[in-house]
DNA sequence: GTATCAGATTAAGTTTACTTTAAGTCAATG
DNA sequence: CATTGACTTAAAGTAAACTTAATCTGATAC
């Protein structure tokens, strides 16, 4: 799979692909002879684990150590605790949610109530 | 109400508050004769509902529209509109992070039962 | 009365996460 | 066989949201 066609199936720019891997946030994906990418499935889910990753508002950080620690095959116990601090922040960030889009309803109700009889 | 007091009670820097009226996310708090910043209950109703917003992930630029529009007393329907954008988004945001926090639980009881038996 | 300390302003600096640019390689098409 | 278009790298640039630094003012502590 070329970068492109996996730039277009997860919806992240090629640059950004690039970006990753240069990084670390992606182990180092095969190539062909002359150098270019050529994704295999694991490099795929990869791909699909950070995006869904960072769609969430995970950072790159500590996914850099995570992958690092994958690809060495070792520090599982470090890995596990990465993946609990991270589903912590997420928890608490889901709570933080919760609560804003409560205060949003109660807003917008409000103008909803307001709205037809001003207007 | 000094800006220490509401850096305090906020857990917002002084920094950030006087950065925030800069910029119009909170509208001009009051002043004493030497210009020293008074927060009353309005200025700090305003502290409350931007740290709310911010804390969600809700960007500064429609903020400060949205406070441009309540100190200007118009343009209710742009109001409401901003905060259903706002809140389109936050619910995005939280169906996204049910997802990864999913995947996150499946990976570490994934850990659970792996460390045990090797450590 | 002078030192220190909270508060003020303006401008420049920082961080995170990309994005863009510059410059080059290579396969295939007209 | 030149050009088009996808690919490559390295380095510089950008955007959002603060944060820090530099400098100043005025009130209280010793």
């Amino acid at each position: 799979m070329t970068i492109s066609e996996v730039s277009q199936k997860y919806g992240i720019t090629t640059d950004t692909l690039r970006y990753y891997e240069r990084i670390g946030l992606i182990p180092p994906v095969p190539r062909r002879k002359n150098g270019i990418r050529d994704y295999d499935e694991k490099a795929c889910n990869w791909v699909s684990l950070v995006k869904c990753m960072r769609s969430a508002g995970v950072q790159i950080e500590p996914l850099i150590e995570y992958v690092a620690l994958v690809q060495a095959d070792k520090g599982m116990e470090r890995r596990k605790n990465i993946l609990l601090e991270q589903r912590a922040k997420l928890l608490a960030q889901a709570e933080q949610l919760r609560t804003t889009i409560e205060l949003l309803n109660y807003k917008i109700e409000h103008y909803e109530e307001w709205l037809p009889k001003n207007k």
